[in-house]
RNA sequence: GGGGCUAUGGUCUAGUGGUGAGGACACCACCCUUUCAAGGUGGUAUCACGGGUUCGAGUCCCGUUAGCCCCA
C-alpha cells in the first residue's frame, strides 16, 4: 500500500478552469516527484454537467499544459473504467452492502418535501440539515412503503455524537463535530451516487494513497472519513489545496475574464507560461526561485510548500511570465506557434518570413496574440499614423524635405549594401550633413514607414520592408505632405 | 442559521520565538537608447485588529473582524 497513486477526477465540462487545471498540477507535479502513478478519472454522474466532446477537451487542456497520465478512460489501466457512469454496479453493490449491515437506511422523503422542511426550518433558525426521520423506521414500515412503490434514496447512519478529526497533510488536524453532520445521501433516488460515495468507492477500489483535491472538499472529508469507515476500508492521505480568487476576492467567474485553460490558451499565452504560474499560485519554488519547467517542479516538489490560503490570480504577473518565455524561445518557434494567430486575422505569411519578422518583435510583446497587430504594417501601407506621433514629427515644415533627402540616399544604395549597416551608415552620414541629429530623421522615417512611434529599431525595419517597399513608403509620405502642407 | 478554512506591501510569496521582515509582479525614478520593449541601478509600500503566553511574537494561545468554502 505504500505505492503513490494520485488522481485527478474532474466532471467533463470541455472546459478546463484555471482553478481545477491548478489541482491537477499540484496531483500530477506529487505524483512525479515521488515516482508515482497519476490518474485520471471522470466523474461523469451529473448529465447536466457533461458535454459532449467535454470529456476529449479537458484531456487536450490537460496535455497542452504538459501533464500525462498512466491511468484513464483513453488509455486504460488496472482498475477500469475511469469513468464513473460505467461503474454505477460498484457504487450500487456497494450501497447494498452497507444497507445489509445496517449502516445505512433507505430514506423514502421525496426532494420536495426535504426542500420544504429545509426552508422551513431556515425560517425557525434551526439547522437546515436531514432530520433523520426514515433512520428509524421499522422493518415493517420500511417494508410497506416500498410496497407501495415510493422511490427511496439510500442515507448513512452517521453517529450522532463524537467527532471526526481529518488529518489534512496542508492544513493538519482538523475537527468536525459528529452532531453538525447529518445521514447524508449515499444513492439518490433515481440510482445515482453523490459525489461523497462515488469517490470513496472509487479512490478506495483505485487504491489512490494521496487524495489531492480542492479546499471545496474538506468539509465533505469527514463524511467520507465516516464512509471510509463504514465500509471498513483504510483511510488515504488527504491534502486540500486553497482555492483561486478573482482580484475582488470573490470567487473566480466569467465576468473576471479568462477563466478556463482553452481561454488562455486562445489569448496567445504560452503552455509553459501558465503552468509555470499556476505552480507559483499557492505552492513555493525552494530558494525562491520564479521562473521553472513543470520537470524543474516535479524534482522538488512537496505538499508542505503549499500556502494554506487562498491566492488571487493576477493577470500582470502572468503576462509578464508570458512575456519571459516568448522572449526566450527561438524566434522559429515562436513563429510557429503564431502562425494560427495570423490566419486568423487574415495574414498570409511563410514561416520564414515570419521567423525574421519575429525575431525583430518577440520581446516587444507579451501574447502570441498581440503579433498580428504589431507585425501589421509588414502586410499593408495603408495604416493609420499615429496622431500624436503625425503632430510631432511630420505636421511640421522641413519634414517633407526630411523624407525626400532620406529617400535619395537610401536610394543609392544598391540592393545589396541595403542592409542594417549599410541603411544605418547612409541614415548617419546624411544627419551629419545636415547638421541636424540622427533621431530627427529616424523618427519621422519611422513614423512613414509604419505609422507607429514605437516598434523595432529603424534600420531593422527598413531591411525587413525591403529597399523598394522603403523607398516606395518615403515618396508616399513626402508627397502627402507636399500636397497638404502642415 | 450552523460548521470549517484562511489572514505578511496593491498581488503572489519566503519566514517555523531573537532578521535592517527577504524575493517576484505591479508602480515610481534614473541609466542604456533613434522610439518602444528588454536589460541594469535605486526607490515607495507589508506582518488585519484586540488581548494574552514569553526576557523577547509575523511566528504560540484566545477573541474580534473580514474573505472564502460546506451543509445547499
Amino acid at each position: 500500500m505504500d505505492a503513490i497513486r494520485v488522481r485527478f477526477a474532474p466532471s467533463p465540462t470541455g472546459e478546463l478552469h484555471i482553478g481545477n487545471a491548478r489541482t491537477a498540477l499540484f496531483c500530477w507535479l506529487f505524483a512525479r516527484s515521488r515516482q508515482g502513478r497519476f490518474i485520471l478519472r471522470i466523474e461523469d454522474t451529473d448529465p447536466e454537467r457533461n458535454r459532449e466532446d467535454g470529456e476529449t477537451a479537458v484531456q487536450e487542456a490537460l496535455a497542452w499544459l504538459g501533464m500525462d497520465w498512466d491511468e484513464g478512460p483513453d488509455r486504460g489501466g488496472p482498475f477500469e473504467p475511469y469513468r464513473q457512469s460505467e461503474r454505477l454496479a460498484l457504487y450500487h453493490e456497494h450501497g447494498r452492502r452497507l444497507l445489509a449491515g445496517g449502516q445505512a437506511y433507505p430514506c423514502f422523503c421525496s426532494p420536495r418535501e426535504l426542500a420544504r422542511r429545509r426552508a422551513q426550518a431556515g425560517e425557525k433558525g434551526r439547522a437546515p440539515g436531514y432530520d433523520r426521520r426514515c433512520r428509524d423506521l421499522t422493518v415493517e414500515e420500511r417494508q410497506s412503503l416500498r410496497e407501495r412503490g415510493l422511490p427511496h434514496a439510500l442515507r448513512l447512519k452517521s453517529p450522532l455524537s463524537g467527532q471526526t478529526v481529518v488529518s489534512d497533510l496542508v492544513r493538519g488536524e482538523v475537527r468536525f463535530l459528529h452532531g453538525e453532520l447529518d445521514d447524508f445521501i449515499l444513492v439518490r433516488s433515481d440510482g445515482r451516487p453523490t459525489y461523497n460515495f462515488a469517490c470513496v468507492v472509487d479512490d478506495h477500489l483505485m487504491r489512490i494513497s494521496h487524495v489531492i483535491r480542492g479546499e471545496e472538499h474538506l468539509s465533505n472529508t469527514p463524511r467520507q472519513s465516516l464512509l471510509y469507515q463504514a465500509l471498513e476500508y483504510p483511510l488515504p492521505e488527504f491534502a486540500h489545496i486553497p482555492m483561486i480568487l478573482a482580484p475582488d476576492r470573490s470567487k473566480l467567474s466569467k465576468r473576471h475574464g479568462a477563466t478556463s485553460v482553452q481561454q488562455y490558451r486562445d489569448q496567445g499565452y504560452l503552455p509553459e507560461a501558465l503552468a509555470n504560474y499556476l505552480a507559483l499560485l499557492g505552492w513555493s519554488y525552494p530558494g525562491g526561485r520564479e521562473v521553472f519547467s513543470l520537470e524543474e517542479a516535479a524534482r522538488c516538489f512537496s505538499l508542505d510548500r503549499i500556502s494554506p490560503s487562498a491566492s488571487v490570480y493576477d493577470d500582470r504577473k502572468i503576462e509578464w511570465l508570458n512575456g519571459h518565455y516568448l522572449r526566450e524561445l527561438p524566434p522559429g518557434e515562436v513563429a510557429r506557434r503564431a502562425m494560427p494567430f495570423m490566419r486568423a486575422e487574415g495574414y498570409v505569411v511563410d514561416e520564414n518570413r515570419m521567423r525574421d519578422l519575429v525575431a525583430a518583435t518577440q520581446d516587444r510583446v507579451k501574447l502570441l496574440a498581440e503579433l498580428p497587430d504589431a507585425l501589421s504594417y509588414y502586410f499593408r501601407d495603408d495604416f493609420d499614423c499615429d496622431e500624436a506621433g503625425f503632430q510631432k514629427h511630420l505636421a511640421r515644415p522641413g519634414a517633407a524635405d526630411l523624407l525626400e533627402r532620406g529617400c535619395e540616399v537610401l536610394a543609392g544604395l544598391a540592393e545589396n549594401e541595403f542592409t542594417l549597416e549599410g541603411t544605418e551608415r547612409a541614415y548617419r552620414d546624411l544627419a551629419g550633413r545636415l547638421g541636424i541629429r540622427a533621431a530627427e530623421l529616424i523618427h519621422p522615417t519611422r513614423l512613414a514607414l509604419t505609422g507607429r512611434t514605437v516598434g523595432p529599431g529603424l534600420f531593422t525595419i527598413m531591411v525587413l520592408l525591403g529597399r523598394q517597399e522603403t523607398l516606395a513608403r518615403l515618396r508616399k509620405w513626402a508627397e502627402r505632405l507636399r500636397v497638404t502642407p502642415a
